[in-house]
Formats: C-alpha cells, sequence, structure tokens
DNA sequence: TAGTGGTCTAGACCACACA
DNA sequence: GTGTGGTCTAGACCACTAT
C-alpha cells in the first residue's frame, strides 16, 4: 500500500502525559506553587490517577515537583548546585568544609563493600563518624565516615566521651595525618530509612551515592560514603569554586 | 499504660519485600540467573503483581536486577565503574577516550540550560556533534557535544560532508585549541527516547547527566552533556587510574 | 503462539499535615 | 475533621521476545 510510515508509536499515557505537564510547569506555574491535587489533576486528563501519578514521579525524580504527604505537590526550584570538593585534598572536618559532625557510632556493622575499600577483616576496629550537610538551610547530605582505628590511635575506643565529641575528636585526630590521595565514585541509590529521616524524604528516595576513598600511610585509612538528595541536588566537581556558583 | 513504644511503624508491603528478595539475590542467586515471572513472585509472596513490581524497580534501580519485556528479569552484574576523565584536561576526542562519534546534527535547536553555559543567543550557529560509549561490549552512554561554531572556523558549517565525517572534524579541530579549564556537574535525569535507543533501554530509565564545561580564550566554548545509564554504571573520579579499578 | 514485562483502570484504605 | 499524597488490590490489555 502506498501509506507512509505513519506513527505507529503508541507513545505510553504517562509519557505524554508528563511531557504535557512539564511545560505548563515552564509557562503556566511559579515556583513553589501548588498544583491540583491528584485526584483533580485526574480527572482533568481523563487518566487513572495510577497512571497520573507515574507522570508526578517522573517529573520528581527530575527535579521539577516536590510532594509531601498530607500537603500538596509543589513547583520545586531549580535543582541546587553542591560543591563535592570544596577544598581539594583535604581530609573530611577541614576548616571550610560545611559539614557537621553529628555523632560517632559504637559497634557498628561496616558494610561489605566498604570492608573491601578499607581492606579490614570482620572485627578490626573502626570509627564510624556520622556527618550531615546543610546548603541555603536544607538538608542536602548525610554521610558515614569510617575510619581505620589504628590510624587515629589518639581517639578513645570506649565510650569515654559522648558521641557528638568522639566525633569531633577522630575529625581532628586525622587532620594531623598526611593526606597522599584521594578518589570517588558516583552512582544512584536509594535513601535507607536513617538517610531518609535525615534528608527529610521517604525511605526509597532516589539518593546519589558518592563514595571517597582516603589514602595514607600507602593504604586506603578513611571510606566516606556521602548520601545526597537525587530530587534537589546537582553535584560540582570543578577546578574553581566557579563550578558551583555556575551550577546554581 | 505501661505498654512500651511498640513498633508502630508499619513498613510498606513493598519496602519489606525488597528486603526478602535483596536477601534472597545475595544468598540463592548467582549474577545472571533468571527470576521467576512478575505473577509467579507476587502470587508466592501473596501481594498484587503492583505491589511486587514496586519492589522490583527499586531493586532495578539500585542496580540489582535487570528487567526485559518479553525476557524476563535477570540478575544483574555489579556495576561497571567508568572513569569520568580518564586523561585530565584534554578536549573530547582526544587520544585515547574510549568515545565514539557518531555523527554531527545540523540546526537542532540548542536547550536553553547549555545555551546559558555557552553564553550563546538563540540563532549563533553550534556545531552538535553526537557521541557514543562503550564498555565492556555494552553501551554505557550517549553525548551530545555542544561546540561554539566561531571556536572552530575550520569546520564546515553546512552539509558538504556527511554527518560522520563532519563529527570527526570538529573533534579535530578542537585538539588544535588550547584548554584553559574544565568543570562538571551530575545530576539525576531520566533518559529521553532518543537516548534511550542508544542505551538499550526504554524512555524515562535513570540516567545520570554528566555535564562538562570547556573554557578556552576566555570563555565557554563546548560544552558536553553525557548522559548514563544509572542501572549499570558507576562513575568514577580520580587523580589515577586506579580508581576505575577500584570500582570494577 | 506462548510467555514475559509494560501500561492502565477503578476502586479502597492508610498515614500525615493542617486548621 | 478534612484533604493531601502513599500504598495496595484484582483485574485487563498491550508490546515485545523467543520458539
Amino acid at each position: 500500500m502506498g501509506t507512509t510510515q505513519l506513527e505507529t508509536v503508541p507513545e505510553p499515557k504517562y509519557w505524554h502525559l508528563k511531557t504535557v505537564l512539564s511545560d505548563a510547569l515552564d509557562s503556566e506555574f511559579a515556583v513553589g506553587e501548588i498544583l491540583p491535587n491528584e485526584r483533580d489533576l485526574a480527572a482533568r486528563f481523563g487518566v487513572a490517577r495510577a497512571t497520573l501519578r507515574q507522570a508526578l514521579e517522573q517529573l520528581e525524580l527530575e527535579g521539577r515537583l516536590q510532594r509531601r504527604r498530607g500537603v500538596g505537590t509543589t513547583v520545586a526550584p531549580p535543582r541546587v548546585g553542591v560543591a563535592v570538593d570544596p577544598v581539594s585534598h583535604t581530609w573530611p572536618g577541614a576548616a571550610g568544609d560545611d559539614w557537621q559532625p553529628v555523632d560517632a557510632i559504637e559497634s557498628a556493622t561496616v558494610p561489605a563493600a566498604v570492608a573491601g575499600l578499607l581492606a579490614t577483616a570482620p572485627g578490626d576496629p573502626v570509627h564510624i563518624v556520622r556527618r550531615s550537610r546543610v546548603t541555603h538551610g536544607r538538608p542536602v547530605a548525610a554521610e558515614l565516615l569510617y575510619v581505620l582505628a589504628e590510624a587515629v590511635p589518639g581517639c578513645p575506643p570506649a565510650a569515654s566521651l559522648g558521641a557528638p565529641a568522639r566525633a569531633r575528636a577522630v575529625l581532628q585526630e586525622l587532620q594531623t595525618l598526611e593526606l597522599e590521595g584521594q578518589d570517588r565514585t558516583v552512582e544512584l541509590g536509594s535513601a535507607r530509612a536513617e538517610d531518609a529521616k535525615q534528608l527529610d524524604r521517604l525511605p526509597g528516595a532516589p539518593v546519589l551515592v558518592v563514595t571517597t576513598r582516603y589514602v595514607s600511610g600507602g593504604r586506603t585509612t578513611a571510606v566516606a560514603v556521602s548520601t545526597y538528595r537525587a530530587d534537589t541536588c546537582r553535584l560540582t566537581f570543578g577546578e574553581s569554586d566557579a563550578a558551583a556558583l555556575l551550577a546554581s
């Protein structure tokens, strides 16, 4: 037959919906504005609520929307750029980083992946420091920092100090070591219940997991696992602070 | 009443399911193995298929599973580490990078975000080169590289060459410029239909979007937007190649 | 053709925020 | 309370892959 190749591609409804909504967000809504509720929106577009939600989920994943139970769906501000290495080649806790120590954890289990990086055997003593990062008044990241106990012999292993004080002690002790190198990986993850609470999100929310390896004395002495909110954050890596500014 | 704080937290079914499945994957399944189909799994756990799917989606997001329509759900291999900056401070297309030019696009629209970085006005001529990155025989990333036309005056603007040839010409011309600086951002996105095809995924699949800005002659002359499969990739940033090896 | 995952529906109930 | 988003169900049909 002489028919040309028609659009035989049945675009899924939620995909088309997402496009429509995305355009509407650009042209008809201001940041912070509240959208109609899901039941109304679904009715307006003539789809089931589940289908509408599939579109909203995509938009939230892309940082365009923010949904809060009991409140509603609002138009999200542009993602905030967070510098991942503001001061190059320094230990965590160095002057000028905008992380805040929260506490230290006793006798928690070290994840297998981290144990591999640290080359520790099960049972080897490791300090675990919890830190939190706040930008523009919003929590953007939660971190667990694993430090080989033998690398910071000045730190009391037992509960001779309160948890927050011990966290600070470990960070201080780190600064005295020579940092020989570091490298990083970034991957997608989902927030554990713990992190989710710290980040003011629901468990399972998408996060960017940054794993940093710190090398000193010829071996990996510390590993930081930092969990950034993927919906609100854009990680910046740059040779200058220009990167962070530019991304905001 | 003297009751202690009981676990009043009703963990969602899909969340619990995810944990159970995750443990099962660790202990009872080998990489590449095919899981029972969704209807059987749902029946086995006594939940609706949609609920089971919610758990599978999370596991796929975390890179534990791979699902293919018409085939089934298989256990995914560990994420592959891909070095984002194998050779520091070089233009794209330099010897040794494992990107392959695909073609060049004529008269396509430059996204607003990219136009902002390049500081171009609408209508300013920009070369767009499409590239593709393959690791271990699998496509891991698709890229659109935007190059200010005025920065590479030796490249023919019109269709005097075939698209692939023009792509190579632009990359070659870039190498002759002095690269004064570069910086990067990483954020979560969802695959556009185009990228999805190149990455062998469905549209909307989660991707890590790496935006690289190249500075030369005092201004941003090129911007690369690289789209990595979030399910299979772990991006590595390091001072040495050790990072890539370590992450694999 | 048979079997898989992907999409979609029309409900229901729950957890949470706010007035 | 009232209204919001979050979870869950039990179906149906579609698009794709392999045989």
